[in-house]
DNA sequence: AGCCTGACTCGGA
DNA sequence: CTCCGAGCCAGGC
């Protein structure tokens, strides 16, 4: 494992989203120790190989999945969160206060 | 080494 | 609502 194991901790993060609820990109750069870094959450997903871990429950701030570069996938995610029961909404967004991944201790902010 | 590119986000115009 | 710029940092050439 190299050193501090940035992806490692980001990893680590994503595997405790439990199934049905997801979490933004800052949530899981914020949760990993690694705030103002949600850039580097979707660089570490996006070279992802282990297949344990749920990258599906991981989308925008917006609550909408991003558009990544191999089209397909952003198919497959949104089929993969509507089994677990997540829904869409007619802009194809997730309602994040129902569905947002609040961990104990973590305190989403309100406007 | 330098330069470019991304599954991002936020604040301001 | 949209567009822009600034942080962020790993990889490939």
């Amino acid at each position: 494992m190299p050193g501090p194991g940035t992806y490692a901790r980001i990893y680590d993060v994503v595997r405790r989203i439990p199934r049905g609820r997801v979490a933004t990109y800052g949530q899981i750069a914020e949760l990993a120790e690694l705030a103002g870094h949600a850039r580097q959450v979707g660089y570490a997903l996006s070279v992802l190989s282990d297949d344990d871990v749920p990258w599906h429950r991981v989308v925008n701030a917006q609550g909408r999945i991003s558009p990544r570069a191999e089209a397909g996938y952003d198919l497959l995610q949104r089929e993969l969160l509507e089994d677990e029961g997540v829904e869409f909404d007619a802009d194809d967004r997730i309602a994040l206060e129902r569905f947002r991944w609040q961990p104990p201790g973590w305190s989403p902010e309100i406007d």
